[in-house]
DNA sequence: GCGGATCAG
DNA sequence: ATGGCTGATCCGC
């Protein structure tokens, strides 16, 4: 299988040009800084804009790949080789262009995936660029020291569930492989391995005919608790609905209904009208049912929030002979000219890398297996390439039962951790209201293992 | 398929 | 109380 890969690029426009996106909710930004101008957006501008940048980036890759309205993945193998330029030399260019021709600055991460094309871009900005060299050796060692918040995918959550395991780096995943899978799930930890290997998909194509799976509404509001308040909400809702699906020139087979309670619970309910539906004046009449369920669950329902989705889409596209005609002519384009295979050095390390990917499955399935035929899990001994006669080396973690490395400081700092403020405050927060309405529910968790603590001890310790 | 949860932009 | 909204995906059941 001929992979055509070699140097992507991912570019992002600096935000600070456009007068948003600072990272910070405004009413924080003012709040310490009184003083400070909020300029509206403008999303027509920044439209305008990325048209232009784009037309920039088709010169040096026809079928690159907007990720997103200020950010774009560029496959610049063949530009380069064509142009007889090395890749930080094309990029340099193209920044300096763009920035001439549209006044706008961007940000670019050169390397052999978009993963690591993703991270490297964030690296160097504002208007700066980042090169990571397409060597397996060059790769490894930036992966090692790279935090896996920097990974895309890994978000907060993820980020302190592998914490309190050890894992703080790239680097610091496989050493703790054998138990990722019981932990993450399977998708997980195929995630986690390519993140330490530094691999990640070389495909770039544009997005044409993407195909949307669902549409909804959402608002948030002043806590409102009488059934007549709550209705007005949902036929709001429904309206809102209608709209974005005539604009969408699609109906929904199933109905979604979402509400956040005063605790900031989040609930949904679905149900499947007979038909698809599209009118708002429908779609309040099958949500209705479940939010009329809901009160009746829920006594004295109390809500600050209230959405409708639809998913399961169907066209209401009206599909004429030309549209069939232009269609076909569109399909043709990519798949044309988007392999020219270029075999090399960097395929053989992409061949290198998944081998050994699939050796650390391989042996991963065995340990699994070894782990799974024990009585009980209890993976307080690391069944990894540590010496066989030493004592334990992890330790579960009294409050998380998360296996830790058998270590006196690095091991109570992570029971500090797991006590600290904010988890305390989750504890407190939960008690004093009665009963939660609908208690939360472990995740990523498989089935049978009786000994995985459930979410809810972490509160009962406090309790 | 359903409902909860996380993540990104 | 370091946001709100939209859409996607994953997981356990």
């Amino acid at each position: 299988m001929a992979v055509g890969k070699g140097v992507l690029s991912t570019c992002n426009y600096e935000a600070r040009k456009f007068g948003c996106r600072s990272g910070m909710a405004s009413f924080v930004a003012k709040k310490l800084c009184p003083q400070l101008i909020c300029v509206a957006p403008n999303f027509d501008k920044y439209t305008a804009k990325a048209t232009e940048i784009r037309a920039i980036f088709a010169e040096y890759d026809p079928l690159f790949e907007s990720a997103s309205i200020d950010e774009a993945y560029l496959n610049i193998t063949p530009y380069c080789a064509e142009n007889q330029k090395d890749p930080q030399e094309a990029i340099q260019e193209m920044r300096a262009a763009i920035l001439e021709k549209t006044k706008i600055s961007v940000s670019a991460g050169i390397a052999a995936n978009a993963k690591l094309a993703k991270i490297a871009s964030n690296r160097n900005k504002p208007n700066g660029q980042f090169f990571i060299p397409s060597d397996r050796a060059a790769i490894m060692d930036f992966m090692r020291d790279l935090p896996v918040r920097k990974v895309n995918g890994v978000g907060r959550v993820f980020e302190r569930e592998l914490d309190s395991m050890g894992i703080k780096t790239c680097g610091d995943i496989y050493p703790q492989r054998a138990y990722l899978t019981k932990l993450f799930g399977e998708k997980a930890f195929y995630f986690l391995m390519q993140c330490y290997l530094g691999l990640g998909r070389t495909r770039v194509q544009p997005v044409e005919n993407y195909e949307r799976k669902s549409v909804g509404t959402e608002a948030t509001f002043h806590e409102i608790g009488g059934k007549e308040e709550i209705r007005a909400k949902l036929w709001t809702a429904a309206q809102e609905l209608e709209k974005d699906l005539a604009r969408a020139q699609v109906k929904g087979r199933t109905l979604v209904l979402k509400v956040k309670l005063h605790t900031f619970e989040v609930l949904t309910r679905q149900i499947a009208p007979p038909r698809a539906v599209m009118l708002a004046k429908d779609l309040y009449a099958f949500a209705l049912p479940m939010l009329a369920k809901l009160e009746k669950e829920i006594p004295d329902l109390k809500l600050r929030l209230l959405g409708l989705r639809c998913t399961h889409l169907v066209s209401t596209k009206k599909v004429g002979i030309e549209f069939f005609g232009a269609a076909a002519v569109n399909q043709q384009r990519p798949t044309a000219t988007i392999r020219q295979g270029n075999a090399g050095a960097e395929e053989a390390f992409e061949t290198a890398a998944r081998e050994e990917l699939q050796e650390d499955m391989n042996e991963l399935e065995q340990l699994s297996q070894e782990i799974a035929d024990l009585p009980e899990p209890k993976p307080s001994e690391s069944p990894s390439e540590d010496s066989p006669a030493s004592p334990a080396l992890h330790w579960d973690c009294p409050i998380c039962s998360r296996p830790h490395p058998a270590d006196d400081k690095v091991f109570n700092e992570h029971v500090d951790f797991c006590l600290s403020k904010q988890t305390i405050k989750e504890a407190v927060q939960a008690a004093p209201g009665e009963a939660l309405p609908v208690l939360p529910k472990s995740r990523k968790r498989k089935p049978g293992s009786t000994t995985t603590p459930d979410p809810r001890q972490k509160r009962l310790f406090f309790t």
